[in-house]
RNA sequence: GGUCCCGUAGCUCAGCUGGAUAGAGCAGCUGACUUCUAAUCAGCAGGCCACAGGUUCGAAUCCUGUCGGGAUCACCA
């Protein structure tokens, strides 16, 4: 069910006021200024007011002072917009406060929309690529952040009324894939993650540092640049399974599907999915189809040596190889050829790739690349390049053990607040079962909204010990505030969306402050989803969720004064909780009714 | 060396399409539980927004330069 006709967003109670501003500016002082250039913020605590105008910019041309120019259009506003209903000027800032009107209808409004800052479909489609591991090691923390990252952005373009594609694309092929078969063939004598009682993908990833030992000890007895019998080994199995060599395939085959099993694990105890996946093994070959379509149409040259080359010096970038002179693909001749597989196959508008910041450079050559090639997407591709994650330690390295594994993580974070929980000894009255669920949103919580509140771009230090707090900015803190929420609706007995008509309007600061918060709810998503920044809605839910502890903690709701107060308490609280479980549900992360 | 990213409280981070006195959390200190869940709230303390210029009514935010940190410039992925 969609808005009442009389109920508006605040955004388009702006829009409406922006465009009686834009009039009004013509009219008194003869400037044409488009509603839309208005810059419209919310008014800071300190002042009285809903919104406010910055007026400076137009002082030049209305040839008067600051607080003239606001003054004057405050007075036309008041007369003109029914919105508005009152106005101050201090200094150049024209302050507005909106008619009560347009917050009952913003909150009752708000209730009756299922899907409340959520726009209609867009019919664009996007592809979003994220996690794309190689098949030798299990996920950690890096991939962590990764996966993160494009699911909640997927979700959050989805909601901003796009169809969004979930993919990745699997490293499954090359020459780190070889060596753990190589230790596989050499020492497991026949063992299985079954008889291991391992996980797939740790399974083979043991081997592969086996590998790694039996390399490091050849080469101690080896002089300077001679290569470890394992290497050549290694290699020659790569070159077998090039040649569709039936053993090796096999034996590939067995090792990939024990990892692809392991990673489903992690995926599934991070609350992630797929909708398509695509491996490298199946899009190396193809890639090369498009450079000898790139090199008939002269945006690539073949030097003497037969290696296929692109110039970008131009544009201020490289000579970039993309074939090799044997013929053979580099990784950006996959990329070539994943892009327009994808292309075929899914119809997208739009890319998103999420990888890492090392990269930047790589993706900047491919998307100009894409471009001289004429795909028709190429306006539409974007990477969502994001920092490195740091210990307290330094960086993490895998040569020194530092490397956080996904897994093991996942699980800390869940036992933490499971004996937290002890020692504080709520929940004791709730089902096991029921328990665990609570522990495991709880931690994920905590996990997830640690990583997802930085912004993407930077680089980010990941403390294990601040990751499982659960106090101040925090994910568990905000999941606090909805679980008192739940407290007191199931007191009240609600257990469905309120049907809020009273036109109360004696609202303390706290309730308007937070009605004023919940109001910018539609903007933020749909500023993330314009930017693909979930930092943005996280940071936002936490001031949302803090307003609401303040708010709750000032006034009692199941007591209120009256039964109107009562009413609108309970409604704002209501609205409160809606915008924070769907503000987190866009993070991937999910609320529990009880802590 | 060229190019790109980052530099805000002791620590971790917001704020960056220019707007009012730069905000949170953690850590430290102080106070509030016969409760609608204290996993909360209130208070104290903590800042030359790396530095120097410029643009303008106005700069943490935009431009230039310097310094510091990181990444990248493979017939690796």
């Amino acid at each position: 069910m969609r808005l009442a006709k009389n109920a508006m967003t605040i955004s388009k109670t702006i829009d409406q006021i922006a465009q009686t501003a834009s009039l009004g500016l013509s009219e008194i002082f003869g400037i044409s200024i488009p509603g839309d250039k208005l810059t419209f913020s919310p008014t800071r605590k300190e002042f009285a007011g809903d919104y406010t105008i910055v007026v400076f910019p137009f002082t030049r041309d209305a040839k008067k002072s600051p607080v003239q120019v606001g003054e004057e259009l405050g007075k036309y506003l008041l007369d003109n917009d029914p919105a508005v209903e009152a106005y101050n000027v201090v200094k150049g800032f024209l302050n507005l406060s909106f008619n009560p009107e347009v917050w009952s209808g913003f909150l009752s409004g708000g209730l009756k929309d299922e899907k409340f800052g959520s726009s209609g479909p867009t019919g664009r489609k996007i592809m979003v690529e994220f996690s794309s591991p190689n098949t030798n090691k299990p996920l950690h923390l890096g991939h962590i952040r990764n996966i993160l990252l494009g699911w909640s952005c997927s979700r959050i373009l989805e909601y901003n009324g796009h169809e969004v594609i979930k993919t990745q694309i699997v490293n499954d092929r090359g020459i780190h894939i070889c060596k753990s078969m190589l230790a596989w063939k050499k020492l497991a004598n026949g063992e299985t993650p079954e008889t291991a009682e391992m996980k797939g993908d740790h399974f083979v990833g043991k081997y592969y540092v086996a590998y790694n030992n039996l390399e490091k000890e050849q080469k101690k007895g080896l002089p300077e640049g001679e290569e470890p019998t394992v290497l050549s080994e290694a290699r020659e199995m790569l070159r077998k399974w090039e040649e569709n060599d039936t053993d090796t395939r096999a034996l590939w085959e067995k090792l990939n599907k024990w990892v692809y099993r392991g990673f489903n694990e992690t995926y599934n105890s991070l609350g992630v999915e797929f909708d398509k996946m695509y491996y490298e093994s199946q899009t190396y070959i193809p890639g090369k189809k498009y450079i000898e379509k790139g090199l008939e149409e002269g945006v690539f040259y073949k030097k003497e040596d037969g290696s296929v080359w692109i110039d970008l010096e131009d544009v201020k970038m490289d000579q970039k190889l993309v074939l090799r002179s044997d013929g053979t693909s580099v990784y950006m001749t996959q990329d070539i050829g994943t892009a327009q597989i994808r292309y075929e196959d899914l119809g997208v508008d739009q890319m998103v790739y999420v990888v890492g910041d090392e990269q930047d450079y790589h993706f900047k050559v491919l998307f100009e690349i894409l471009k001289r090639l004429g795909a028709p997407y190429s306006d539409g591709l974007f990477h969502l390049s994001y920092g490195m994650v740091d210990l307290p330690t330094g960086k993490m390295k895998s040569r020194e053990g530092t490397v956080v594994d996904a897994d093991d993580l996942v699980e800390e974070v869940v036992e933490e607040i499971r004996k937290n929980a002890k020692e504080r000894g709520t929940l004791v009255d709730v089902k096991k079962e029921e328990q665990e669920e609570i522990f495991r949103r709880l931690g994920l919580g905590a996990l997830k909204y640690f990583i997802l509140k930085v912004n993407p771009q930077k680089r980010m230090v990941f403390n294990p010990a601040e990751s499982v707090d659960i106090q101040g900015n925090t994910g568990p803190y905000i999941q606090n505030a909805f679980v008192r929420i739940q407290s007191v609706l199931r007191k009240a007995e609600i257990n469905a969306p309120m049907n809020y008509q009273t036109a109360f309007s004696k609202w303390e600061p706290l309730e308007k402050e937070l009605m004023s918060i919940l109001a910018q709810f539609p903007a933020v998503v749909k500023q993330s989803g314009e930017s693909l920044d979930p930092s943005a809605l996280a940071n936002y839910s936490y001031e949302v969720a803090r307003a609401y502890h303040k708010f709750y903690h000032d006034h009692s709701i199941l007591n209120a004064e009256t039964a109107e107060v009562k009413e609108f308490r309970l409604a704002l609280s209501q609205m409160t909780g809606k915008v924070l479980e769907t503000g987190m549900g866009l993070l991937g992360i999910q609320m529990p009714d009880k802590m």
